[in-house]
DNA sequence: GTGATAATGATAACTCGATATCATGTCAAT
DNA sequence: ATTGACATGATATCGAGTTATCATTATCAC
């Protein structure tokens, strides 16, 4: 159980070469790149492999209708999402802990920020 | 243009009686309440229009398929989820601006946080 | 190389939130 | 009370995203 296909290859070396989270339809056209044939279900199918075999995290973001995806190895960050290009970006800001701002008794464990605006391409 | 019907009322009531955001399914049970034959179209419809004239707005957490409404007439706030009991809460807690630290060409007009723990409920 | 079988690709089908349709009901100006 | 525009409710429809099906292809242990 478990054989290497190009396929596979191929979206794995999409994620290694994109500096944001992807949509399944994004590393779809972008893996096309590498293996013109391939279809959306293997895509959906390597995305749950990859996870499961924690090569890659989903990313959750709001006002995003579908499940985005990352590399695993990322370091803690955040995300800008263009409004006009609706791309989304990682950024390196982070606000920190907020627990001793909350009432007694929250307990932070995690955190996501986003923020949303126009990304370089879309300013000018 | 702007019949006050009874429906609409009613989703007026149930969202000033809420302390969370909430989806339209979540609306169209609570409404029914008040008025049993409530229909789904009708909270689309009146989700909709509450929001144009200012009394809603819409929030968008991540992980929900679908946008939440919630009274425009809180002040700006962020949400805090707890992984225990799954509620939503309400929290004054905020960054600020992130524009200065992000590269150039980035502009943010609105960010959204939300903290995820244990609500003083569920850390006992 | 061979063969068992895991993986793929094309496409149908499904999910589920949201919208469109349209006959019926209701609000409010008169 | 009348009436016409607006709102409603049941239902069909839409559409994006995702999953299921299944015949075909490709991987890899041997």
């Amino acid at each position: 159980m478990g054989r290497n296909t190009e396929q596979r290859d191929a979206i794995r070396a999409v994620f290694e070469a994109s500096a944001r989270p992807l949509k399944p339809e994004e590393v779809l056209v972008l893996a096309q790149a590498f293996v013109p044939a391939l279809g959306v279900a293997t895509v959906y199918r390597n995305l749950k492999r990859l996870c499961e075999t924690g090569e890659l995290r989903t990313v959750e973001l709001p006002g995003h209708r579908t499940t985005l995806y990352e590399s695993a190895q990322l370091d803690h960050h955040h995300h800008f999402h263009c409004q006009d290009c609706d791309r989304v970006f990682d950024v390196d800001v982070c606000p920190g802990s907020f627990t001793s701002q909350l009432p007694p008794g929250f307990q932070v464990n995690r955190h996501d920020l986003v923020l949303y605006g126009a990304c370089p391409d879309c300013t000018a």
